[in-house]
DNA sequence: CAGCAGATTGACT
DNA sequence: GTCAATCTGCTGC
């Protein structure tokens, strides 16, 4: 097993650089009879109170989106249209909201296990292809919302960064109401890689 | 307190 | 292509 990526990562305060150099890393979390992981090949960032598709934006503060405004270095699992979760990096220092949302994964260890979580084997790319399949596939739940990333229960392996040629960049998904902010180029992708979203 | 929309997905026309 | 599922939180009465 690779060596964890150190807090000070997480805590980097460009979150555009983190959710790129993300692509490529290997998300791991703690199961029953092991671990499940996959190589993440899909990110987007989430830019803390000016952006306007964030939770936070403008310094909204909830219940739910209080764990943003954490140190980076913590997981952020929200529940998404009250059925899916979205696996969310918090990064950069307290007080600024950012977040980087794990979007598609490669599967690494554990697929069978992830396609008896996901129970809908309905062609192998469908397994971890999306956020909220991902969490799935993985089994995170509310259990795993604000938990260190330094830690065994959940955790990010260090590999090495993709080269930029291998990075497709373009608009987030799903965030049309953000207006000006929706066309902002936050999303990662790693190119030609069958596993990542629609 | 009611209504509505959302960082999605899967089933159906 | 359309639409429902179902919880959080914002808006307005």
């Amino acid at each position: 097993m690779r060596q964890q990526l150190p807090i000070a990562f997480y805590r980097q305060q460009d979150v555009v650089a983190v959710a790129k150099a993300l692509l490529g890393k290997v998300l791991s979390v703690k199961a029953k009879g092991g671990y499940l992981s996959g190589r993440i090949v899909e990110t987007e960032a989430y830019n803390g109170i000016q952006d306007a598709a964030c939770h936070a934006y403008g310094g909204r503060k909830t219940n739910r989106t209080a764990i943003m405004y954490a140190p980076g270095g913590v997981t952020y699992v929200y529940l998404c249209y009250g059925i899916h979760r979205l696996l969310n990096v918090i990064t950069n220092q307290a007080g600024h909201p950012d977040a980087v949302l794990i979007r598609a994964i490669e599967p690494l260890e554990g697929e069978t296990a992830m396609q008896v979580n996901r129970n809908h084997p309905k062609g192998r790319y469908a397994l971890t292809s999306g956020p909220g399949k991902l969490s799935q596939a993985l089994g995170i739940g509310p259990a795993h919302n604000g938990l260190s990333l330094v830690s065994t229960e959940i955790f990010i392996a260090d590999a090495p960064c993709l080269p930029e040629a291998a990075i497709g960049v373009g608009p987030r998904i799903g965030v049309a109401y953000a207006g000006a902010d929706a066309a902002l180029p936050y999303r990662f992708w790693e190119k030609d890689n069958p596993w990542i979203s629609r």
